[in-house]
DNA sequence: GCTTTACATCGATCCAAGTCGATATATAAT
DNA sequence: ATTATATATCGACTTGGATCGATGTAAAGC
């Protein structure tokens, strides 16, 4: 994982947020991703499979779902570039958003999987 | 200064090599910038720009020189990135080299500034 | 004044990559 | 089998942005 990789994956906003979850969340369905982000499906699955092209996530099929989460093996200061810029960016759209998108479909249990 | 335009900044290798010898130095001018990343001028000329542009430098110019420093008021987790980032390319090319040829240019006072 | 040096900008070209809609695949349920 | 749901992929279009060479600007020295 060089530097120029890592943050050419961070340099698209959809990609940002979806890590920025996913930093946040043991993993997630991309259902689950597209409801918090809300964004049409095939977009967050595009930039899904660039994450995953970059070393950044892992997915697990399970079913009908597919579930990312971050690389468990990521270098430590990716992880703590990651870690950084979600301080960083806690407070601000569009992030405060995602996460009150996510925190809800939680809660209501409407969640797909 | 938003996550986005951060890391689009640092997405082009170009300019992250200029930001990780900036962040080891308190200034630096164009051709010693040019010399230590062996690239055409024009090119690392547009790149500062850019980088200007984004509010990550800060350019001041004196006599024939223009010399760049990293923005002083940059947010703590902005540095923050910078900084684990410099560590963990450190020891890898490109950015060994351009450490190299910075130092050997110094060295030789045969800096143009 | 002229020349040299340092830097920025312009114009043209070109390629990577994002977006969108439609469709393909695959699993589960009835 | 058929249908529905979740996800991935494909093709077409479009745009941002990188590259390069040439030229412009501005300061310093002779």
């Amino acid at each position: 994982m060089t530097p120029e990789t890592l943050f050419k994956a961070l340099s698209d906003l959809t990609r940002l947020r979806c890590v920025l979850l996913l930093a946040q969340q043991p993993e997630l369905c991309v259902c689950d991703l597209t409801h918090a982000l809300a964004l049409p499906q095939p977009k967050v699955s595009h930039h899904l499979g660039n994450l995953r092209k970059a070393g950044l996530v892992l997915d697990r099929k399970q079913g009908l779902w597919c579930f990312y989460r971050l690389h468990p093996q990521l270098p430590d200061w990716v992880r703590e570039v990651i870690e950084t810029t979600r301080r960083g960016a806690a407070g601000q759209p569009p992030f405060v958003e995602d996460l009150a998108r996510l925190d809800e479909t939680a809660r209501q249990a409407s969640s797909c999987c």
